[in-house]
RNA sequence: GGAGAGGUGGCUGAGUGGCUUAAAGCAACGGUUUGCUAAACCGUCGUACGCCCAAAAGGUGUACCGGGGGUUCGAAUCCCCCCCUCUCCGCCA
């Protein structure tokens, strides 16, 4: 969310944004909303105003006691016409208060369109970030690695955690239905290797570890920019007016929600591992294959928390790019950093990169990493803000990146780490987190 | 889930219809004093929105005492609904 100010002397800005982005968001209606939002709240104030004036006056003339009372007898009033005053002002103030009346009930349907058009506003992209239709305008940045070359067939994913007996779909379907699956033995093992190497990797580098709810307040949802919008993508609670997560960027990046920090205390690095669910609605017949995209899965996330400052925000966006790719290159895996564009990067985001790595199955690059820098966009809609060296009050800036999700992140690692005698080579990294296992071989073979 | 007690500023805590402009204290910040620290004293000390000002500084108005309704000329205060916290009981990894 921008501030309405903001909005109102960047209208040319916040158009442009609107159409590189093709989101739908109705500015003129917006620009007009607030300032019937303005009259009014003028208005409510000025009917205040004389409305506590004149009450005062009443408990006064109601109160033969009073300083003001007895001045005025002194001064030669009659009671009975203090009596007519006290009633003339009170009708005056029935008059206000039925105008008030009126004017609340407006006030109210206006600040409800204006909340919900408010929520529509993006955010104005970064000038570095390509200006593209969808995903095919992305642009790639670097490349670190290369494709390997295999000289027997290769298996996918699949066929390699079913022959080796540590990825059992079928069963997943039969507890959960379609994309859910079962990691077992080795294949669980990998997959819980790979996450403490991210969180090994992740708090060596600074970043406070967290475990927070992953059933969260729909307020939660709405301040870092799911809701509205994204109601169809998680599984809700309707009865709790709760949602599961598919991120713990929702807890960490809303951990201050209603809170102002102190400038001492930024930037905030937080990292948290959790389970992620994602409905994939509409995604019907889309990668169906294998697990690559799943109703659940566990990820290390990353989330900082900094000051509006535009570039102290890009340096952390570096920065947790740089984190991520750590655990890649740790993992030997090869892939590339992609710069997103408008069309493709969704409302809230002002710069976004993905990283995605290479996966044999897909013959190319598929998305494993999504690192976003969101301006104020989040921190404002959740309240979140902080005291800077003048003790003005400021909105934070908030970014978030993916350490490792997983199991995505097992594809490459099974399908390149594979040998022609269908084993699987465990990479040296993960090696300590496996009881030095360095083979997945068959089971009981 | 049942019963009871509560929710007031960063914190503690007064406040049962109108001199409340939310007392007082603590913490914090600025200053005076001081060889330094401490203490003492003085001052500042909320958020949001509107308006004034070219802007900043500042000024000014309104709202906000868990949230939402209601009674009243007037509500932190009275009434209703909801949420949350604490204590006890029940259940439970």
């Amino acid at each position: 969310m921008l501030d309405i100010k903001y909005i109102s002397e960047h209208i040319d800005d916040v158009r442009r944004a609107i159409r590189d982005k093709r989101v739908a968001c109705d500015l003129d209606r917006l620009l007009a909303v607030n300032q019937r939002r303005k009259e009014l709240q003028t208005e409510f104030d000025k009917l205040r105003t004389e409305s506590n004036d004149l009450g005062s006056n009443v408990a006064l003339y109601r109160n033969p006691k009073s300083k003001w009372y007895q001045d005025a007898i002194a001064k030669g009033m009659t009671e009975a016409g203090i009596k007519s005053e006290a009633e003339k002002t009170q009708g005056r103030l029935g008059e206000i208060k039925g105008r008030t009346k009126e004017v609340e009930a407006e006030t109210k349907l206006v600040l409800e369109e204006f909340d919900r058009l408010m929520l529509t506003v993006p955010q104005v992209p970064s000038a570095k970030t390509p200006v593209g239709p969808d995903a095919n305008g992305n642009v790639e940045v670097r490349r670190v690695g290369s494709p390997r070359k295999f000289d027997f067939d290769v298996k996918d994913h699949v066929q390699l955690g079913e022959s080796l007996g540590i990825l059992d779909i079928p069963r997943g379907v039969k507890l959960a239905g379609t994309r859910n699956y079962v990691l077992r033995g080795p294949g669980a093992m990998l997959h819980y290797a790979v996450l403490r190497l991210a969180v090994d990797t992740i708090t060596s580098r600074g970043f406070e570890l967290f475990n927070v709810p992953i059933l969260v307040k729909d307020d939660m949802m709405r301040g870092t920019g799911y809701y509205p919008g994204g109601e169809e993508q998680a599984y809700r609670c309707e009865r709790d007016e709760k949602s599961l997560v598919g991120t713990a960027e929702v807890p960490l990046t809303a951990f201050h929600t209603d809170e102002i920090l102190d400038d001492a205390e930024l930037p905030k690095k937080f990292a948290a591992v959790s389970t992620c669910f994602r409905r994939e609605a509409g995604a019907a017949g889309k990668d169906t294959a294998g697990i690559y995209r799943i109703h659940f899965f566990d990820k290390v996330e990353q989330v900082v928390i900094c000051r509006a400052d535009e570039a102290e925000s890009e340096r952390f966006h570096h920065e947790i790019i740089a984190n991520a790719e750590a655990v890649l290159q740790a993992l030997e895996l090869p892939y590339r950093v992609m710069a997103v564009c408008t069309g493709d990067m969704g409302q809230g985001k002002v710069e976004m990169y993905d990283i995605e790595t290479w996966m044999p199955s897909r013959n190319g690059y598929g998305e494993t990493h999504s690192a976003s820098r969101f301006g104020e966009f989040q921190a404002r809609r959740l309240n979140l803000k902080y005291r800077d060296g003048a003790k003005k009050v400021q909105v934070c800036h908030t970014l978030n990146n993916t350490v490792i999700a997983s199991p995505r992140i097992l594809i490459p690692i099974l399908e390149l780490n594979q040998n022609s005698d269908g084993s699987v080579t465990v990479p040296k990294a993960l090696r300590p987190y496996m009881n030095g296992m360095e083979r997945i071989t068959p089971r009981g073979a």
